[in-house]
DNA sequence: CGTCACTTTGAGGCTAGTCAACGGCGGTGG
DNA sequence: CCACCGCCGTTGACTAGCCTCAAAGTGACG
C-alpha cells in the first residue's frame, strides 16, 4: 500500500505488479524480499474467456500455477454421469493449481467462469524461488491450508438450504459486496456443481429465499437483505431433525 | 531397508527409527540427510488410549505433530446435533496435525480409535528443519495435497453404497491387507461419522454386501470377496440413474 | 426471428436418515 | 456365580429431502 512505485515497474516479465488492482495478489503481501521473490517469478499476465482452453486439463503435467488477476474462474472434474463436479471457484488474489504443486499431476480441469485474467506462475521458477525466500513457501501453505479447510466444509452433510446460504455469505465476502450487493459470476448450474445440489434444487432455494425476505436477486444480481438470518441459516445451529419438525418450507 | 543400524540407535530422544516397525514412517523415507534431520525433531513414542485425553484438541494452538507407529488414531469435530464428524483415520506412518502446522490452530480432535502409539513432532523443532532440509518440507507437502485429495473425494456426492466400497478399498489398502482379509480398527458408528453415513445405513450395507458375495464379515473382521466387483462399485462408473433403474439392491 | 443457454416451476420417486426395538458381548458389582 | 449395565451391531417401518423428468418462459445473439 505505502510502498513507492519502483524502476522495476513493468519490467522484462511485464506484470506490472506495482499497478495492480489486485491488493489480494501474493505479491503485495509479507516482506519487500517476498515481494521482490514474487515478481521474479510471475510472467505477465494473460487473459482467458470462457470457452477458451483451459488452464490446465485434468491429469496433466502441471506447468505453471495462476494468480487471478481478475474475473472468476473454476477447476472440476467430470464425476459420474458425466456430470460437471466443481471443486473450486476463484477469484482475484486466489492461486490456482495449489494442489497439484507437488503432485506433478492436476486431479481437475481449469476454465473460465467469465472473462477473466491470470498471472502464470512457472512451477519450476517457483520451486527455485522457495528455497532462497522460505517466506513464500509459507503463503503457499497458507492458501492450501485454507482450500483444505473450505473442502473438509463442502464435505460436511448440510442440507440443501445450509449449503447455499452458506456459499451466499462466503461469496458476499470475497466479493466485498457493499450493502450486501454482489453479482455472482456463474450460473445456478455452476453453483449446483459446487455444492453438489441439482440446478433446480439451487433455483428453488433462490426463490424460497426471495419469498422469505432474505434476499434479492434478479439474475445473476444479488442483495443480501437480511445477512444475519442468511447465517444464521448457514451454520448447523438448527440441526435437522428441528428444522424437519418445525414444518417450515425453506426458512422459519 | 538396506540401511545398517547406527551408533545413533535409541539416542537421547530415544525414537530408536532405525529399529521401528514402520515402514512408511517420514524418518525412513528419503535421502540420509532428510533421515537424520528427521530424527533430530523426533521425541520419543507415546502411547495414546481410546478415552485418554486427546493428542489436541479443536481450537487449541498446535504444539506438535504426531506420526503414527501403530493403531488408529482420528481427527474429529462436533458438527450439527452434536455428532461427531471424523475428518479421518490415521494409520502407521501417517502424519496429525499437518493442516493447523501452518494455520496455529487446530480446526479438529485427535483421539486413539484402538490402543495406539504416536511420535511427538514439536513444531518449533520442525519449522527449524525444514529450512536447513527442503526434503522435509516437501514430505509435508505431499501428504497435506494428499489429505486434500481424500478431502475432496469424500465431498463427492456418491452414494452410500459408493462411500463404503471405497473406504473398504483403501482401508484394505492401508491395512496391507493379504488375501482380502484384514480388521477394521474403527467401529460401524465410526465409519459412518467418516463416511457421513448414519450407523444403521452402514450395517445394512455391510449386510447388503456380504449377501452378494463381495465379501465376508463377522463384527469388525473382513475378509473381501471380490476386489473386482467391489472395486467397481466404488468408482462412480454406474451412475445414480442407471443404478436405480436396475432396481437391484445395493448390487447388480 | 430462430436458436441456444439459462432459469423457473411442477409432479413423482428414490435414497438414506430417523425412530424404535432387540440380541450379543464385555465389564462390573453384588 | 449371575444380574445388571452400557456399547455395539442389526433389522424393520416410516419419512423427508432432494433428485429426476418434463415443460415452459426469458434473454442474448447470430
Amino acid at each position: 500500500m505505502a510502498l513507492s512505485l519502483r524502476s522495476n515497474t513493468g519490467s522484462r516479465n511485464g506484470t506490472g505488479c506495482w499497478t495492480c488492482p489486485v491488493h489480494s495478489c501474493l505479491a503485495r503481501q509479507g516482506t519487500e524480499a517476498s515481494v521482490a521473490a514474487w515478481l521474479e517469478v510471475l510472467a505477465p499476465r494473460v487473459a482467458v474467456m470462457p470457452g477458451s482452453p483451459p488452464l490446465f486439463r485434468a491429469g496433466a503435467r502441471l506447468q505453471s500455477i495462476y494468480c487471478v488477476r481478475g474475473g472468476c474462474l473454476k477447476t472440476w472434474v467430470v464425476g459420474a454421469e458425466g456430470k460437471e463436479r466443481i471443486h473450486g471457484f476463484y477469484l482475484p488474489g486466489d492461486l490456482i493449481g495449489l494442489d497439484a504443486l507437488w503432485n506433478a499431476r492436476t486431479a481437475s480441469t481449469a476454465t473460465a467462469v467469465v472473462a477473466s485474467q491470470v498471472c502464470v506462475v512457472p512451477v519450476e521458477r517457483l520451486k527455485s524461488a522457495v528455497g532462497r525466500e522460505p517466506e513464500i513457501s509459507l503463503r503457499i501453505a497458507e492458501q492450501t491450508s485454507r482450500q483444505l479447510a473450505m473442502a473438509l466444509a463442502l464435505s460436511a452433510d448440510l442440507t440443501a438450504e445450509q449449503r447455499l446460504a452458506a456459499f451466499l455469505v462466503q461469496m458476499a465476502a470475497r466479493l466485498e459486496a457493499r450493502n450486501g450487493v454482489f453479482k455472482l459470476p456463474m450460473t445456478r448450474r455452476d453453483v449446483g456443481a459446487y455444492l453438489r445440489l441439482a440446478e433446480e434444487t439451487v433455483s428453488r432455494l433462490f426463490g424460497a429465499f426471495e419469498q422469505n425476505g432474505l434476499l434479492r436477486c434478479v439474475d445473476k444480481a444479488v442483495q443480501i437483505l437480511d445477512a444475519q438470518r442468511l447465517t444464521a441459516l448457514a451454520e448447523p445451529g438448527l440441526e435437522r431433525r428441528q428444522r424437519a419438525g418445525a414444518r417450515s418450507p425453506a426458512v422459519a
